[in-house]
DNA sequence: AGTCAAACCTGGGCGC
DNA sequence: TGCGCCCAGGTTTGAC
């Protein structure tokens, strides 16, 4: 399940290996992955390209390739891109297969098919799914509480289902929001509404450290995420809450409680989370 | 504006 | 061992 913490561990390991590389070959195996043209568009307008840079918004990876168009890559699930040597063979599941010009390639691999690829002139970001609608980048230097604050202000609902809206903070997905609310002492159902001033600044603090974390410790690996070497995060061994339903809280020994909030698997403490 | 459910897709885990 | 069933998850879409 990439998130924030994970794409941006994929976008690392990428730019080393990709960045100046050029694009001589594109097959394509399974189309439906490619949103916004045709597969046969698709890989005559990449051929020849160079990427120039790899970035990162929200959960979206940008390839700057030459001539001014721009990759966008969602891995929504269980999405990966993998470098490969040309040799080794396609594991099941590979849709995309980027034929580089040092030699190597750069697989797109998805078990669920639900990743997303668009090619787009750089900038024309309304063209790329929900990417021109992110809200901010909350590892940014200037995401501040103030920033929080303007989100937050004269929104209602739960806090779950706030921070899982890419419009108004960017790159939190259902691991993260978990950990996120249990390090802020906040329960997922709390109402946006109800957060005073401290609770506020403990939230902000809990997006800012454990989104940090996450990248430090090179994202989680609960299923099938892994970067682009193929190599696994170890963050999963730091989770608090996600994925403990009805095991001990390691603050406080309650039985953590399993729920639904906002359509989604929801793990806390009904005595560390008010 | 918020809330909820359905849809996309497949593999893994469960009970029998 | 094998079958059927349900669940997980990010995002969009549509209904209320």
């Amino acid at each position: 399940m990439p998130e924030l913490p994970e794409v941006e561990t994929v976008k690392r390991s990428l730019q080393p290996l990709l960045e100046g590389e050029r694009l001589i070959g594109i097959d394509v195996l399974y189309g439906g992955i490619i949103k916004n043209m045709d597969p046969q568009d698709f890989s005559r307008l990449l051929v020849d390209r160079v990427i120039n840079s790899i970035s990162r918004r929200g959960k979206y990876l940008l390839f700057d390739l030459s001539e001014g168009d721009t990759l966008v890559v969602h891995l929504r699930m269980t999405g990966q891109l993998l470098i490969s040597n040309q040799e080794e063979p396609r594991t099941k599941h590979t849709h995309l297969v980027f034929h580089l010009s040092g030699g190597k390639q750069l697989r797109f691999v998805d078990v669920r098919k639900f990743g997303l690829i668009f090619l787009v002139r750089s900038g024309a970001w309304d063209q790329a799914g929900g990417l021109a609608q992110l809200g901010p980048e909350p590892l940014a230097e200037d995401f501040t509480v103030e920033v929080l604050l303007g989100v937050l202000k004269n929104r209602k609902g739960m806090l779950k289902a706030f921070l899982l809206d890419q419009k108004r903070i960017a790159g939190i997905g259902n691991i993260y929001a978990d950990e996120i609310l249990f390090m802020a002492g906040l329960l997922p159902q709390r109402r946006i509404e109800t957060l005073n001033m401290p609770e506020i600044e403990a939230l902000y603090l809990a997006i800012r450290t454990k989104l940090q974390e996450g990248v430090e410790y090179r994202g989680t690996s609960i299923s099938d995420y892994v970067d682009g070497r193929g190599e696994k995060g170890s963050f999963q061994e730091r989770l608090q809450v996600y994925d403990r339903g009805g095991k001990p809280c390691l603050k406080c020994g309650t039985n953590l409680v399993k729920s639904v909030v906002a359509g989604r698997g929801t793990v806390s403490c009904p005595k560390c989370q008010r």
